[in-house]
DNA sequence: GTCTATACCTTGATAGAC
DNA sequence: GTCTATCAAGGTATAGAC
């Protein structure tokens, strides 16, 4: 992928996790790239090429993290999740699932593909860290561990959600809490 | 409020919550009203104007169920609050909060405004009910009520926009599974 | 209150030169 | 690969008649 690809696929990461896939325009990439609108659309002929493209990314990036925090114990690999939340928080940046959910009727099919394998691979990854950590007494939690992975999955979402139009602080107290929840 | 601005307000509502409120245009209501574009803008005169009366509507709506479920004990009320998130999921909406949020920053400052004001009123009802009903022995959980009405709050948010991308059973697995950790 | 008509802007997207 | 130039479509919003 070509230096300009990638920062134009960057950039429109933000701009989809700051103003949601909707708001935001071509001009919003080319304006601050200092390139042309038919610049973005010869990497990108369609909007919504971009749009999968950003979700692609989001996926190996998951991916590379997992593989990062292989060797660490079940209950410090959902702590690095946490973090990432917490990173994106500080960025006053909300997740893709929860920019793009709201929006799914909107997107095209591909990007409605991408974001639900993205929503899969995510969950299965989480219930498998709580299962494996509830066998090894690293955790604690009550249910099936998929239920688990979906309460924990949606309080980290909406946690950003709240956090822009509450004030940031409302991540920190709602992270604190799940991860309390889990001795 | 006149019969047709009613009418307005009411399909803005659904639109906001199926679609996003940048994602519809002001066509979206006057061709099923049957109604010109003009005819709109004479209720209200901008699209933000619009917005924030969506939102003051559900603001009411809430202070009218809450004085309705008032006799009723804290759990009981609090199942009443999961009833209305489960009838929004059953429409393929999500909660007003799940769509405006993401575009907060998109938003005008009256908009922005009224949506705080939504975010405290229910987190504040929800935190009193799941704190007295502790005192009573009907609920149990740890931690401050505040930082649980948070975690129940994400947790119902987020569960429409999850089930919007993965299919709705997700919204019945997180509702039970809220209900039973307070048990 | 609702209409017709329209101004004005931004958007995503394309054609063709370099 | 990037540019200039341009397009059609759709958006919000307004003016003025009825």
């Amino acid at each position: 992928m070509s230096e300009t690809k990638e920062k134009i696929v960057a950039l429109a990461g933000q701009l989809v996790r700051k103003k949601g896939f909707n708001a935001f325009s071509y001009k919003d990439i080319s304006d601050p790239l200092e390139i042309r609108n038919a610049a973005v659309h010869y990497h990108f002929p369609a909007k919504s090429d971009l749009g999968t493209e950003v979700i692609g990314c989001e996926l190996e990036k998951f991916a590379e993290n997992v593989e990062k925090w292989k060797g660490l114990p079940e209950d410090k690999q959902i702590m690095k999740l946490v973090e990432v939340f917490q990173k994106h928080n500080k960025n006053g940046m909300v997740c893709l699932m929860g920019s793009l959910a709201p929006d799914f009727e909107t997107l095209s099919a591909p990007m409605q593909k991408k974001l639900q394998q993205m929503g899969n691979e995510m969950l299965d990854w989480l219930a498998e860290k709580l299962e494996k950590g509830r066998r090894k007494k690293l955790l604690r939690f009550e249910g099936h561990a998929y239920d688990r992975a979906l309460l924990i999955m949606t309080n980290l979402q909406s946690s950003l959600l709240l956090s822009r139009v509450l004030g940031p602080s409302v991540f920190n107290r709602i992270s604190e809490r799940v991860l309390k929840d889990l001795k």
